[in-house]
DNA sequence: CACCAGGAATGTA
DNA sequence: TACATTCATGGT
């Protein structure tokens, strides 16, 4: 009878799991070589197109540089034309920088990354510099498999057309969320892809 | 030619 | 807390 809940399986019905962009994302289990894909395109991805992403992705790929390790090593200046495409991309090439930066060096991989607990990753996550709420959540959920539900624009016009809450803050939508469902994280990431998909396709 | 796309930081009231 | 502005490209 919960809401939260029925709109999920309507979704799944509709569209079954999660294709073409979100295949990876969505994927399980991942390699740490996916994860760290993840990461990098949740930065690149903030406002901007995928398509346009996917370019940026290719250039980088060309240079070897879909690694965390190889985009620490590489110098900034290389890294920014060739993820023109994505926009923002004086921005973007120091994000990128820096949340390797704190993978490799801070967390001594992602693999010691993901035994550090949710609550101190996301903290440290918001304090650096071109990583929000959402950028956080999406790096936790899809590449670290955390169980945080990703708040984006798509997830705030399904909950004002569906009339769940009436607020457009972070943590009141994410809690709204958390708290109908099972904490499971494959639920978490098919569930905010298919929101996406659906509101594309509208 | 105007508008938008998986945002975030900064400044103002 | 709630807006406004800036950063910027490629697609429609």
């Amino acid at each position: 009878m919960d809401k939260i809940e029925n709109l999920y399986l309507a979704l799944f019905k509709k569209y079954g799991k999660p294709q073409g962009q979100w295949s990876l994302w969505c994927k399980r289990p991942k390699t740490l070589k996916e994860k760290e894909l993840i990461i990098i395109e949740s930065i690149l991805t903030q406002r901007a197109n995928w398509k346009n992403v996917q370019m940026a992705i290719e250039n980088l790929r060309k240079e070897n540089l879909l690694s965390l390790e190889s985009m620490l090593k590489s110098p900034t200046e290389k890294i920014t034309p060739l993820i023109r495409s994505s926009g923002f991309y004086t921005q973007k090439a120091q994000r990128l920088k820096t949340v390797a930066e704190f993978f490799i060096n801070k967390c001594k991989g992602l693999k010691m990354a993901e035994k550090i607990s949710l609550d101190i990753l996301r903290k440290d996550l918001l304090a650096l510099n071109g990583i929000g709420d959402e950028t956080a959540d999406d790096i936790l959920l899809y590449a670290l498999e955390k169980p945080v539900f990703v708040i984006d624009e798509y997830t705030r016009r399904f909950v004002l057309k569906n009339k769940l809450l009436d607020t457009k803050a972070y943590k009141p939508l994410q809690k709204l969320f958390e708290d109908s469902l099972k904490k499971d994280y494959a639920l978490y990431q098919d569930y905010h892809a298919l929101i996406v998909i659906d509101g594309k396709n509208q």
